[in-house]
DNA sequence: CGGGATCCACTGGGATACTG
DNA sequence: CAGTATCCCAGTGGATCCCG
């Protein structure tokens, strides 16, 4: 396989729990960055060509062909080729695709709501760390 | 910062929407692998420690205890230290956290449902890939 | 037991440059 | 326009050894 892109831990032989595996399983397949932000984008603006995904989601090109390519092989996204002059191709969100946007869309308006919260912590808990170091 | 573990994508000075930023951001922080791992095994047992942690989810210490920290600084986990000898550590869910189990108990559920329309998925591509590839 | 410090391999991912 | 192919660096993360 090209350079790059290689998903799933190995870990030797991992000995964890089986859950813990088959959701590790998961992860590795819908959980990168990228796939994430374009099923949303394709959710949020419906088909799209792949340099209008490229200038929204202010990804390089390797990254969006590679990741389309694999979320197409996943089967969330579907590929229109238009052999015209100049080629045209459309991304859109299949029905499982479809379906993946609300466990998403939910992770996102969490996520939203407590950024803040997050930052918070942050600050709180670099402040204290500061402290102890001075004290040392 | 120590070896490994800084989070985030910088691209230079992408131009991409809010929007994707933001989520983007936010993806950063809580997205990866084992902090969602960590998180639900909380979720499910209740305080854990170190070690124990560790044989359940099959992580490295080094990454168990660089995941913690993130988590901790964030908010999401909270960790009480019990000077007895040996030492005792243990590791539960703040608010923040348990506040965190439903959006990623919706990811999982999708995820569990899913897997085996992805992997169907999968290999009807690789198929159609192998015959194409026969043609040439 | 609960980590910190090192070392090292692999991979994610950006920057070109080239093709159809 | 829609990619593919290279190159290459930085970050991720496992393995080890060590210490309180």
């Amino acid at each position: 396989m090209s350079p790059g892109h290689k998903k799933g831990t190995d870990m030797a032989n991992a000995p964890q729990c089986a859950d813990c595996k088959r959701i590790n399983e998961v992860l590795s397949r819908v959980g990168d960055r990228w796939s994430v932000l374009i099923v949303i984008s394709l959710a949020q603006y419906g088909k799209m060509r792949f340099n209008q995904l490229k200038r929204h989601l202010g990804i390089s090109q390797r990254m969006l062909s590679l990741t389309l390519r694999e979320l197409e092989r996943d089967g969330l996204v579907s590929r229109t080729y238009h052999p015209t002059i100049p080629p045209k191709v459309e991304y859109d969100l299949t029905e499982l695709g479809q379906s993946f946007r609300e466990p998403v869309r939910a992770l996102g308006m969490w996520a939203l709501e407590n950024l803040s919260r997050i930052d918070e912590a942050r600050s709180r808990y670099d402040a204290e760390a500061e402290q102890a170091k001075k004290s040392a």
